[in-house]
DNA sequence: ACCTGAACACCGTTCAAGT
DNA sequence: ACCTGAACACCGTTCAAGT
């Protein structure tokens, strides 16, 4: 059963040693861009990036690590932009916030399909745990207050819960275009948005009478 | 570069060879559910059925048309279980009849968590094209068809697009909740249900101003 | 401290030989 | 027609040897 560990091996200390990571790194994304999944072995990274396999494993101790690691630059990446909309939109209504965000997470997939859709298999596959938590926490957190802050939304209780489903909504229904033969990214756009608007503005929500079931507490957790 | 056939590569003529096929699938599900993807490896699948690697590739040109047979049973057995939730649930409230579906979708993804996680993300990974489509068509068109029917509906168009999309956002927060460490099924029915009726009973959709993109057309597809 | 590449282990797939 | 299992190819990972 081997439990592989994900995170780096060592932090370079030379100089040239932080270059042959940072080789390496870009060749990884480069093979995994042209060829998805197929191809992707270290003996092609390796040569790609003009170092020896062995040096590969100086710094990442398998090649989960190396794919964990390329999530990791991805999501700060995102993390970033989704930053940068929030601050371009304050003050906007919702539709423009919500807009702006929708474009930052299309433009994210539809940047480089081929790599994304790789990593975010490889996401869902890896026991990534804590490791990417950090990064998802800042972003879900500033997208949390920017809507627990807007205007239209103050009869809505936004949870954390509820801005980790808008954002599992809003990936799936972009992912599931990114596989069509011949995406219409401007009706996506306008699906999302509808998908995103409807699940938060709610009228009145009715309580539901539902089948038995152990847990019929509160159903939105609080936000960490 | 391999471009690998999913389709098996013969029926069994004999029965003892019938048999064979149904252990080798078995044995492969049984796999699948016990270890994930790590441990999945076609000398296992074989020893847990009790016969030669051999007779794998006798039926399967590959692992992935192995993957390929599981996930179009799959498919199947939810197809049915779609069918049977409409027929009952006909007749009743949009809010009843989401429900009925919303539990169905549940139920298939918990059922055996670890299988079910597993053959969603190769369904992703496969090129498998038409070959699921039948079934799935089959689901998305019984679906379309009992929604546009549906009084409550009577103002919002249920295209294919549209259909497919509650499957899309449905699967994903369900797939979403069950890699948590405890989930609450109840909170995740109420979320799931919150998200369909909200994105089918949109108010008064006004169009919105955005971006220039090339295809300004009509937003939604016809059905097939 | 860093890099190399031959060597090893594991696993997908084939094929000659059997019934 | 069906089944077997040793053999081959490929790829992840290691390690002794180099700078």
């Amino acid at each position: 059963m081997p439990k592989q560990p994900l995170l780096p091996r060592k932090k370079p200390r030379q100089a040239r040693a932080a270059v042959t990571v940072e080789t390496i790194l870009e060749a990884a994304a480069r093979v995994l861009s042209k060829r998805s999944l197929d191809g992707f072995n270290t003996n092609r990274i390796a040569e790609v990036a003009g170092v020896s396999v062995g040096s590969i494993y100086q710094y990442f101790p398998n090649k989960a690590a190396l794919v964990a690691a390329l999530i990791g630059r991805a999501q700060d990446s995102l993390a970033d932009a989704v930053e940068r909309s929030l601050q371009r939109s304050q003050g906007q209504r919702l539709e423009r916030v919500l807009l702006a965000l929708i474009d930052v997470a299309i433009e994210h997939q539809f940047g480089d399909a081929v790599l994304a859709a790789a990593l975010d298999h490889e996401e869902q596959r890896l026991p990534l745990g804590q490791m990417l938590s950090a990064t998802q926490h800042r972003i879900a957190k500033a997208v949390q207050e920017a809507l627990q802050a807007h205007p239209e939304l103050a009869k809505t209780t936004v949870t954390a819960t509820t801005t980790i489903d808008c954002f599992t909504i809003a990936k799936a229904l972009i992912e599931s275009e990114a596989t069509r033969p011949k995406p219409d990214l401007a009706a996506l756009r306008k699906r999302v948005l509808l998908a995103l608007q409807g699940y938060l503005l709610q009228p009145a929500t009715k309580t539901i009478p539902r089948k038995r079931t152990r847990t019929d507490t509160q159903s939105v957790q609080e936000s960490p």
